[in-house]
Order: C-alpha cells, then sequence, then structure tokens
DNA sequence: TCAATTAGTTAGATAAGGCTAACTTTTATA
DNA sequence: TATAAAAGTTAGCCTTATCTAACTAATTGA
C-alpha cells in the first residue's frame, strides 16, 4: 500500500502532467515546489518511486507516471474531488473551505468506502470547483476549455472550472459573485496590462490576470465541447 | 497538533482507564499489549507524552491521563463513532465493517468537520455498537450495564453494546441473530464451564465466556440505568 | 526474606521523509 | 563556444516511531 507521502507525489506528477496539456514529464524543481519540498528530497524519492514502478525517469532527465502509478495518482484525485463533493453537498460546507478537508480525506485507502460514497452522492460528474471526477477505473474525461484569459472582446463564455482551489481566490470569486455555470461577458481587454473588464449578471468588474488565468470557461456558443472549433 | 501515533496511545488510554471502570491507571505492558507494539516503545512513548503535559507518569509508575490527555483522547473517540455511525447509517456499511474504516477516519482533525457530521447525522447518542458518543466537549455519560457474564439464570436482559468490535465477533453475534436492544432469557448457566443457554427471538443457543464476557446487557425489568439498583 | 518472576528501562539500530551544503550536469546566452 | 546560470544529485544529518537485546526495579511467594 501506498504511504500517504508516495500518493501525494503521484497526486502531483498528474496535476503537473495529464491535467497540465502539452505536458506528459515534469522536471524534480518543478514538482518540488508543487509539493513544496526542496529538489533535495524529490530527487531521492523519485528514486524510491521508480524503485515501485511508479515512474519513469533516468537519472538529470524528467519525470513521468507509469501507467500503475497514473492510475494511483487518479485514485487519489477521484478520492479527493468525491469528498469535497460530499463536504458541500451533505455537510453545507463552502467550496473554499473543502479542499483542505479534502487533503486529509483523500488518504483513506478503502476502495469500497470512495464507491459507497460516490453511489450516496449519486455518481457526480462534477466536483465543487467545477472539475471532472475520475470513474472507478481512474479515467477522466477532461472537456475542452479554455482560461478566461485567451477569451476575447466581445466573447459570451461560461464559466466552467476554477483552476487555484486556494480559499483566497475562491473568496475572492464569491466576491465578484461568480458561480460556476454563471455566463459572462468579456466587455474591455487592454493588451498593455492584461486587466479584463467582464460583465456578470449586469455589473462589471475589472480583473487581473491573477484572476482570469485561474478561470476556465467555455464560449457560449459552443457548448457541445468536442466538437468545439471556433476560435472564440 | 497531535500525531496519528499520539492520538492512538491517547484513545488506549481512554478506554483502559475511563472505560474500564474501577481503573484510573495503567502499566506499561498493558498499553503497549493494546497498542500491539512493545513495552520498549511505550517506555518511550510515554515520557513524550509526559513533556507534553497529556499524562501522568513517573518511572517505574503506572500511566493516568491529564484533564487535556484525557479530553484529546475522548475526542478521537467522538470522531471513530460518528463515523462508524455514517458508514452504516449513510453508506450502508454492516458493523462488523465500520470499525476498520473508522480507525482512519478518526484521526481527521477538523472540529468542524466533525461538528456538521453530528448534525447531518442528527446528534445519535449512541453508535452501531451500542457505544455513547462523547459530546462536543469530550464528555461522556457511560450508561449502567453489565456483561452477559454477569447475569443469572432466569434473568431477562436486553442487549445494549458489544465490547468487542473485532469482524469475526460482530460475525458471529450476526450469526446467532442478536442485534442491539433485542432481549433474552438466561435459560441455564453452567458454573463448571461458564457456558450459559440463551434464548432469543424463540431461538436457543449455548455460548461460551468469549461471547458472553463481550456482550453488555441491562436487566430489563430496570431499563432506567442511573436509578438501577438491582442485582439482576 | 530472598530468589524468581514479572514489569519496566536504556542503548543502539532501522526506515521513512525531510533538511542543508557542497558538488555535478545541463542549458542558455553573450 | 565558453561560461554563467539553472537544474539536479549526493552526502551527511535530523526527527518520529518502531524494534531487539541487555539491563534494572518491583513484586510475589516459598
Amino acid at each position: 500500500m501506498l504511504s500517504f507521502t508516495e500518493e501525494n507525489y503521484l497526486k502531483a506528477l498528474v496535476q503537473l502532467t495529464i491535467f497540465e496539456d502539452g505536458k506528459d514529464e515534469v522536471g524534480v524543481n518543478k514538482l518540488a515546489s508543487c509539493l513544496t519540498v526542496k529538489p533535495a528530497t524529490v530527487s531521492d524519492m523519485v528514486r524510491k518511486l521508480k524503485a515501485k514502478s511508479l515512474v519513469n525517469y533516468e537519472k538529470y532527465g524528467k519525470i513521468s507516471l507509469t501507467a500503475v502509478g497514473k492510475k494511483s495518482g487518479m485514485m487519489v484525485i477521484r478520492r479527493h474531488r468525491l469528498w469535497e463533493t460530499f463536504l458541500q453537498e451533505k455537510l453545507d460546507f463552502s467550496w473554499d473551505e473543502v479542499h483542505e478537508l479534502a487533503e486529509e480525506l483523500e488518504h483513506i485507502h478503502s476502495q469500497k468506502l470512495i464507491n459507497r460514497l460516490d453511489q450516496f452522492l449519486d455518481f457526480p460528474a462534477f466536483d465543487p470547483h467545477g472539475d471532472a471526477i475520475p470513474n472507478v477505473d481512474g479515467e477522466i474525461v477532461i472537456p475542452f476549455r479554455k482560461t478566461l484569459s485567451e477569451a476575447k472582446k466581445g466573447d459570451v463564455v461560461k464559466i466552467v472550472a476554477v483552476k487555484d482551489n486556494s480559499s483566497e481566490f475562491l473568496q475572492y470569486v464569491d466576491k465578484i459573485g461568480l458561480v460556476i455555470q454563471d455566463e459572462m461577458t468579456i466587455k474591455e481587454k487592454e493588451e498593455f496590462d492584461s486587466l479584463i473588464t467582464i460583465k456578470i449578471k449586469g455589473k462589471q468588474h475589472v480583473v487581473s490576470p491573477r484572476f482570469t488565468d485561474n478561470i476556465f470557461v467555455v464560449c457560449a456558443k459552443c457548448l457541445k465541447a468536442k466538437d468545439c472549433t471556433c476560435k472564440h
């Protein structure tokens, strides 16, 4: 059985490779800063994960997940997202509170428990932050989406997820009055400093990249994600 | 914050002192066997717990909990029993499955989480094994009860709890067809080998001390626990 | 009451996961 | 293309929680 720590390494690797498009491997430094440990620690640990056939890795090379490592990492994310959903739906936690608690709950191993929880929640497809929940086999369909930063002036987009799950970020989203599935219009886009003016529920807000880089949207005109070829 | 291990030591101490009547302290060996570690390990650990003012202890002496240690231990038990209740009531686990899972879940620290769970479960007073759940302040009322071994021939008693939470034991209880709150009659009691013949729902069973020592009952005539002065 | 048994302690080792400091590779750039 | 900067590794140390082996204290009972 994997330790708490090993699971966190695999989870971070999934996030830095599979969930980060155009990347299927990552360096020691990046992984270290993601886990807030020192590169030396990662160097050591990655050798142990390789010995367990969970990652592919050669000295001075990049790190990637093996099939087994990927599945294990996905299961941690499945557990995390199901617990987040439980906390919000059943225990009335706000979306900025659930992440931290799920960081602990995700390490409860029982397969049976998590599948019962899934059933109890009526097999949710998305967690409170709009992220897809991997299925019982660790598979996931990452829907088409782009960041708000990529939207153009005049676009009407729908928020589908948030990238940053920190409570500070989510509280700012709440303050602006934005909720998953809300539509908004891009009123202005200043190329110079990347500030964007958006209109939500009749109200305008000027937001910075700190915000727009962490909001996932789909263009309201082409909601069928897979068919979307538009440049909106 | 207490570590996983420290919490297990405090929980075991609560079980061996507060829950064991007539005892308020325990020796190193007993604690070690309860935790399935070696006495040497306990000797070391207890010094650390004393340094944190969680236990009272002098070299070669007995171990007892301080007020702070007792409260911490009680909170672990509160969390354990609430999770057990959740698993049975909401996720349809059987009572022989919940203990092991709760051993992991009990170490999730958030006070807010556990109080929300308590509310979600509608403030249960007892867990699936019939044990009282400590309140938000770590207080508990241990109701009057005795083991089935103490019952006398002819007594009519009601099962209120089980002492042994292992799945083997609970599966045996299921096999006999016994459920918490059931009444039974003591038909025979053989002093020689302590075998007892009980009648439950019209069916007779011969049971050994392995069973009777681990079943808590109250005499059916005097259910008001606190007022009970009978010798049944 | 003293010897044997039981209970408890200490010292030294191990494994996991982390650190710092010093070193080596790789890469990027002038 | 040489060299500085960035990225990665190694060695040695720390802490927590565990162990074994050897020792000491306390209790028990003949």
